[in-house]
DNA sequence: GTGCTCGATTAAAACGTTTCAAAGGAGCGA
DNA sequence: TCGCTCCTTTGAAACGTTTTAATCGAGCAC
């Protein structure tokens, strides 16, 4: 076989080359593909073999030129490392399984750079609707795309204003049910782990772990903050270090984490510090990812219902693509908090 | 503010509409869109003012109907779930920036409809190229998308023939490593814990492990196989239950696990049995995922080259896509065992 | 046989872009 | 002033599909 071979012999057959092997007109090739019914059998027949001799692939690019819209949902993630958000991608499947379209996941890897080259892109496809966990949920950007007319929804974070949909989890509840938690657990020295703050989801964690905290009249100097960098297991692994260091009678006895990524650091390197858990040190995490579970000592999580906040996303990028009554909304749905070993004993 | 003015006052710009707010002709806006250097400054100026203006964005539809061919790269994931493919994913990302592509993910959620309805959306979309970790990897769909004129990889996959573009590691000699490094440690009662074994690279990594335990010429008997449904972490839990349940006199002292996500099972089933790890039980896993070295006891793993992986694939895919004179490629990488304290004690 | 209706098929236009040959016009040497 | 070149701009065609109005032919009632 030469190489030449191996290419396919047309480059791509068109409904015109399928209707000129069939003996019909085009317009009939168009039917058999959009309206069956109104084709002859015997002439559908025809045009099908035609098809299926010809290798004939319909395409997409003529198809929604001409249609002005295509079959494409998109979610822009924030971190595809982090299990949360193909777990919210999951949940997104679902709609857009029922509407026939695809669902394509870009990855932004925190960077902003990255997240606007995507969203470009997307926007010259014309894509039906995008969904987004955005570097920053108040950037202009995420405006711009919404005012030339693309549906977007932001998940995961909300906005300070109404002009975009968006789907979140209320993280002020998530904070307070990790630390009433712990106080009915009797942990009277807690410490928060996380940052850096300035990212929305972290300082509500924070604030509503302060709530709590308040609320149950403990000494506010009780409940401490100690800062990471990022939201990763080598950030909670350092957070560990520092922890271990204080001396026992001012260590606290629980920590709760702002993400699960920085638990399970913690566990490992308070583990590796000879530190029982959670006999001499409880934790908590945040997200309840798959690996939370799994770990040595099974992780207490705050868990978000990321399949149903994935879900939802997709059904308002759908009614915002499809419906000319559509009205922006921003859901907040529950946390859930699911106590196991690492701070049950 | 109406609901109606929410809506943009023109559905979309487009080239005309800029060419008319300008006073050009419409050929003369393609050239500022595709060879700026060739028209007049002034000329320039006014129509990206236009553009800006009127809010354009580029019709991707309508240029790659023009142009044959889409700005797009896809790479169809086995599984969104496991850290494993999304840094394939990552790996990918390189070569698709360099040729000013956009890389799509897809999850085909190990289920080979889903599969196949991607491959099909990919093909009408004209993608310029497919990234696949395939089902099944000898499947005929895959022949099919080749020979009607998309290129495509198969990734972390081998294939039986040479009709397609392959990217893989080598599994027997990761399966090899493994087993060496235990009986280097002084074992001599070893499990194989894995399966199913009709999945190629559990087989070939099990063919690696009895291989040097058999240049090892240490008794075959003393090389169990512990069968697992699925390579997920509930699996590897299920297995450890089963090795924790054996006479100690019988039980093997170090398990072989064909992948990272049985292994974290088996190590938390293990711990919660009481058996000590590294000191009772010793646990290899493989691929080497983060979590893997984030474990409470940090695992030893075989680590495959997955960015490389990914890297190498778009390349290759790439190649096809551009160079006539293409001939297809089974390449296959070398892992590497990262030895951590699931071993050493 | 004429005139209708109805189902099947067709021809042509449109979607928004890119490309290419050709036209327009300015500048310049002779 | 003529003729030439060179730079800029233009007009028209093409990509593959869907859609709409129009055409065709057969069957049927009168």
């Amino acid at each position: 076989m030469s190489p030449a071979a191996r290419r396919p012999a047309s480059p791509t057959a068109s409904v015109k080359d399928v209707a000129a092997a069939a003996g019909v007109s085009l317009g009939t090739v168009s039917n058999v593909l959009n309206r069956p019914d109104r084709v002859a059998a015997g002439t559908r027949e025809r045009v099908e073999r035609a098809m299926n001799e010809l290798g004939f692939v319909r395409n997409e690019s003529a198809r929604s030129l001409r249609s002005g819209r295509s079959r494409t949902l998109a979610y822009v993630m924030l971190d595809a490392g982090n299990p949360f958000f193909t777990d919210v991608a999951r949940g997104s499947e679902g709609p857009a399984d029922d509407g026939d379209l695809s669902l394509f996941l870009c990855n932004s890897d925190n960077r902003a750079g990255r997240e606007a080259a995507h969203l470009e892109h997307l926007e010259q496809q014309r894509v039906q609707g995008i969904l987004i966990t955005p570097v920053d949920p108040d950037s202009p950007t995420l405006d711009a795309v919404v005012e030339r007319g693309t549906p977007l929804v932001i998940v995961d974070r909300t906005r300070t204003d109404d002009r975009i949909c968006s789907v979140a989890v209320d993280d002020v509840l998530g904070g307070r049910l990790a630390v009433e938690h712990l106080i009915d657990q009797g942990h009277t020295r807690v410490a928060f782990v996380g940052g850096p703050t300035s990212i929305g989801q972290v300082a509500d964690r924070l604030e509503g772990a302060r709530r709590a905290w308040a609320d149950a009249e403990l000494p506010e100097d009780d409940l401490t903050l100690v800062h990471t960098d990022s939201l990763t297991v080598a950030a909670g692994r350092e957070a560990g270090e520092r922890i271990a260091g204080l001396a026992s009678t001012r260590r606290p006895t629980a920590a709760f984490c702002a993400n699960d990524l920085i638990a399970l650091g913690l566990l490992q390197q308070a583990t590796r510090a000879g530190l029982a858990v959670p006999d001499q040190l409880a934790i908590v995490g945040y997200d309840d990812i798959e690996f939370a579970a799994a770990a040595a000592v099974p992780l207490t999580s705050v868990r978000q219902p990321r399949h149903e906040l994935g879900r939802t996303a997709a059904l308002l990028v759908l009614d915002e693509s499809s419906n000319p009554q559509h009205v922006h909304q921003q859901l907040t749905f529950e946390p859930e908090l699911v106590a196991r070993t690492s701070t049950l004993g």
